[in-house]
RNA sequence: CGGAGCGUAGCGCAGCCUGGUAGCGCGUUUGGUUCGGGACCAAAAGGUCGAGGGUUCAAUUCCCUCCGCUCCGACCA
């Protein structure tokens, strides 16, 4: 392809809109366009891009056994009644009516289409099992679409759904769509892992996702350097030892105007963790209290969990009033008349300090135990670095990353709501057991970008590059470096590598920018000083090496060069 | 939605505080000199100063409302 024929506009500044490498280098290379919040336009080197991960995706979905569909995007919200996720999904889902004012929706994922249609299909066990996928456009309304590509308002998603006849069976579904997940973000040549996750919205039991560990990325991933724990920080756990403390009577004190822990820290001169931070929530509609150390975060989705709650919320101002008989700053634990829960590290927690559930007073030498009626002690807080891996018990790490993939078990929560069914061998009806497989097709991309760049621009695996080789005619009106060019893409193209061509009327150093912001693995440049010193120069994205190949053995050169990359 | 910031030419920005209707760099067009790591000279095109309202003789500038965008939190591939 020639530069002078494609639309690719490349740009010298950073755009004003990009926070983080990635979504600036993929601007500024000229791959995507904003249109609006979190609406882009692919464009054709963007495209070509994107459509070399599709293809791995596909490529490693076929290899393990799942059959491509396209279901709609565009589906009636029925659907989404019956499995009760319309008002789970609530405003996070493009809703719209058609004519005859019957309420749609554009799919955010496609759980409840799926069902539908393989309940319809499947009707033995013969059948089973059964996975299928498709690579797809997905609409969410994202509160706040970030970072390009990350997290968008529309974005194409891989999704795979399998349907067994066992638990045991759907686990090797899983397993299967496991190994295919990290064939294709290694073929992707991207250094991902999986951590173990919570499962959210979606549903199900047990779950991993695919994080590329990256400074940018939104999520934490908590590690275990030991053993090898790794897991997603909304979900991770941690070690901890009982307190197994004991001390005297209750005492109250004024604490005027001193509400936070910090102000606490500051009034007693004592360390944070040896306060008792009460939270109250609201959990669907009634009140409930979480005790956490002063010290610590309360993780609100380890709460939700155990509460089996659809909706947690901090309580407001006046709910804290009316549950505590105190402003806010002033909460405790003792004599709380709604369920009070407490992070295990407070089991036998006793000498501690905190609220009186009386304006300006704290209470000291706390006995949870003794002075207090806690439901249950469980795993309640954020865990962070310095925390006791759960395994081993060694200091954990935290790291950030980009969740590309999310593989989850689901059970029978959709099977059961769309009474999807099959008869087994004894002639019996069974429900399917499912799973379901996401990867973020253009979340990935960004991702690869993410992790392989440099200062001077994008630095592509050659597995995803839009084009294996940029070619880059010097001297566009020297006869002999055009005929040469001529050659070399004819004969790269008839080996079916693709070629992008810098015939541009530009100055050589403009030319050498250029190739570096877009990237691709192999730089061939043809120009009379070059022709003049015996051949061609070729150099690789990542090294600084250059070779002077004859005009003659280029094109095998550059051939046995992509081989090697493609082996790595 | 809560908090912070921004909106001026295709892109990146200045001007606004202290009103007198716009300027710089990049890019684009034309001509010339250049030509191996983002050249130089000359000329030119390109702007409802986000939208609406208010104050004023006069608003890009001051005030109000709305819209859009970006960043920090809850959602997620």
């Amino acid at each position: 392809m020639r530069w002078t024929r494609t639309l690719v506009t490349t740009l010298r500044d950073d755009p004003q809109e990009a926070e983080i490498a990635s979504h600036k280098l993929m601007v500024r290379a000229g791959l995507i366009r904003k249109l609006s919040g979190g609406l882009y336009t692919f464009m054709p080197l963007g495209l070509r891009a994107l459509q070399k991960v599709a293809q791995i995706v596909r490529e490693e979905m076929n290899r393990a056994g799942a059959q491509e569909i396209l279901m709609p995007a565009l589906q009636p919200a029925e659907l989404w009644e019956r499995s009760g996720r319309l008002a789970a999904m609530g405003p996070g889902m493009f809703k719209l009516r058609d004519r005859a004012e019957r309420l749609m929706a554009l799919g955010p994922t496609h759980e409840e289409v799926v069902t539908e249609l393989l309940g319809g299909e499947v009707s033995s066990y013969r059948q089973l099992p059964c996975t299928v996928y498709q690579i797809q456009t997905k609409f969410r309304d994202e509160i706040r679409p970030r970072f390009g590509l990350m997290r968008a308002k529309e974005f194409i998603m891989k999704d795979a759904y399998s349907f067994d006849t066992s638990l045991e069976a759907a686990d090797a579904s899983y397993q299967a769509m496991y190994d295919a997940y990290t064939r294709i973000f290694k073929r992707c040549g991207l250094d991902a892992r999986a951590v173990e996750a919570d499962t959210g919205d979606i549903g199900g039991k047990w779950s991993h996702e695919f994080m590329v560990l990256a400074d940018s990325g939104e999520d934490g991933v908590i590690d275990c350097p030991v053993c090898g724990y790794a897991a997603n920080q909304e979900r991770a756990e941690r070690k901890v030892a009982e307190a197994n403390e004991t001390c005297g009577a209750v005492e109250e004190i004024a604490t005027p105007n001193v509400r936070t822990i910090d102000d606490l820290v500051a009034f007693f001169a004592c360390p944070a963790e040896r306060f008792i931070k009460t939270l109250v929530y609201v959990a669907d509609g009634k009140p409930v209290v979480a005790l956490v150390p002063g010290d610590r975060d309360l993780n609100e989705h380890k709460f939700k969990r155990l509460l089996g709650a659809k909706k947690l919320e901090l309580a407001d101002d006046a709910t804290v009033q009316q549950v505590t008989g105190a402003p806010v700053g002033f909460a405790g634990p003792v004599g709380l008349a709604v369920p009070v829960y407490a992070d295990q590290s407070l089991k036998g927690a006793a000498g501690r300090i905190t609220g009186a559930n009386k304006a300006d007073t704290h209470i000291t030498n706390v006995d949870l135990t003794r002075d207090a009626t806690v439901a249950a002690y469980e795993d309640l807080v954020i865990v962070g670095g310095g925390d006791m891996c759960p395994r081993c018990g060694k200091p954990l790490q935290v790291k950030r990353g980009i969740e590309v993939g999310h593989v989850f078990k689901l059970g029978t929560k959709y099977t059961e709501a769309f009474d999807a069914a099959y008869l087994n061998a004894e002639g019996q009806r069974e429900l399917m057991v499912m799973g379901c497989y996401g990867i973020g097709v253009t979340r990935t991309l960004q991702a690869v970008i993410e992790q392989c760049h440099d200062a001077d621009g994008i630095a592509w695996p050659v597995t995803v590059a839009p084009f294996a080789v940029t070619l880059l005619l010097l001297d566009p009106k020297d006869a002999a470096v055009c005929e040469v060019v001529d050659t070399l893409e004819r004969e790269l193209q008839a080996q079916g590598i693709d070629v992008f061509t810098d015939d541009r009327e530009e100055r050589p150093g403009v030319k050498f920018k250029d190739a570096d912001l877009i990237g691709c693995p192999i730089r061939v440049v043809v120009g009379a000083k070059g022709l003049a010193k015996g051949g061609v120069e070729i150099k690789l994205r990542t090294s600084k090496d250059v070779a002077i190949v004859p005009v003659a053995d280029a094109a095998a050169d550059i051939v046995a060069r992509i081989r090697a990359m493609r082996q790595d």
